[in-house]
DNA sequence: CTACCTTCTGAGAGTCACTATCACTTGATA
DNA sequence: TATCAAGTGATAGTGACTCTCAGAAGGTAG
């Protein structure tokens, strides 16, 4: 019986800086590997010979050859944001403030935006990749479901929210494939912006 | 050098007919099997054998098992339905009133509305198919993106038709889901008007 | 420092979706 | 009837992923 079971600690030990190691050192030599030979000519051997580590240990790490590329813990960020934001904002100004903030802070770590580079490259080429991504922001979609419903005091399972949710997440992924398609090299800001203004104001303008 | 290599015939002959009934045999052995035992619990070899056909065979027809769920052959219905709408329509309303008159011809046919709620059944429940699914509807996007282009007089690559395409289908799909998890008996068509009414005024109303 | 316990790792064997190849059958055609 | 093209089945792969179990290594109490 722990006495605050409420505190995950902050991971110190050996034991968690190990894993975190590892966790890192497979991601890299995966990454390394599909940018040198592409993701389906990589096999998973190879990237646990590579990462020095054994078959079976990269798949207690990755419950899928696709999970290596996706990390996906930036849910509960953009979650966070978003709780973070007067609650008499309407959901859309909210959401595209709390985006706003997450981008700029993702925007000030550069080895971050590198891997989102890597990430989205891949995400554009490989189908199976692209399919997980999906299916992870679909993940997201319930998140951001839940906290709307909390700002608008609507309930959870509210249909009206759930069908935002989509149209933001959908708007949004094709924004992103676009500048992904276009060189990764577009402000991304800007392109955030101009999805929002058709998410509020139709092709109007 | 055929003379009309425009013309691709209307399918007679016993050659085409056995295909057809190849590919209606196996997924209906397919359909029954996942309904008796699950997907994941049903090898394609079963499959082949209550299909009475070789498990190659099955893998002609379908590339991989989860497109046995997906068939995939609306999107040129959409398409055409959105091209017979008025050419000065909205992008939004055109595109409502094309899946409105697709919806209302699919309910037409019982066995059809009734192919569609097994098919989303297993969409609901397993990620691998849900997956598919994704992808599917990223394709049909494409082809949305490309009709609407076309009636606005923008460019193909548009970035604002990308972000509209997405939203629209982001917000469909998701009523879709809600549909189905709600037990695939509310009426569709008024899920299909909620999901153009947020999409045109928000979540003001 | 030692003994004990829990967690992590590696090795091995097995499953199953999917691919490639090739001989054989069968519908179309002259 | 002979010939050709297309569809099928058997066989032998490959590679992602699962399960199990013995041993190593970090954490902890005495």
């Amino acid at each position: 019986m722990t006495p605050m079971p409420t505190a995950p600690k902050p991971a110190t030990g050996l034991r968690e800086r190990k894993k975190i190691r590892t966790r890192q050192a497979i991601r890299r030599a995966a990454y390394r590997l599909f940018e040198e030979r592409g993701f389906d000519a990589t096999r998973v051997d190879e990237i646990a010979e590579a990462a020095e580590v054994s078959p079976s240990t990269v798949f207690r790490y990755f419950p899928t050859k696709e999970d290596i590329v996706l990390s996906d813990e930036e849910d509960p960020v953009i979650e966070a944001a978003l709780r973070a934001r007067p609650a008499d904002e309407p959901p859309l100004t909210a959401l595209r403030a709390a985006l706003h903030d997450v981008m700029a802070e993702l925007w000030r770590q550069p080895e971050a935006v590198t891997e989102l580079r890597q990430r989205m490259r891949l995400v554009a080429s490989v189908p199976a990749i692209r399919a997980r991504m999906h299916e992870s922001i679909g993940k997201s979609g319930d998140v951001l479901h839940g906290a709307i419903a909390e700002r608008t005091g609507r309930a959870r399972g509210d249909l009206e929210i759930r069908i935002l949710t989509g149209a933001v997440l959908g708007a949004l992924t094709e924004a992103l494939l676009h500048w992904t398609e276009e060189g990764l090299e577009d402000d991304l800001m800007d392109v955030l912006d101009r999805s929002f203004r058709v998410l509020e104001h139709g092709l109007a303008d």
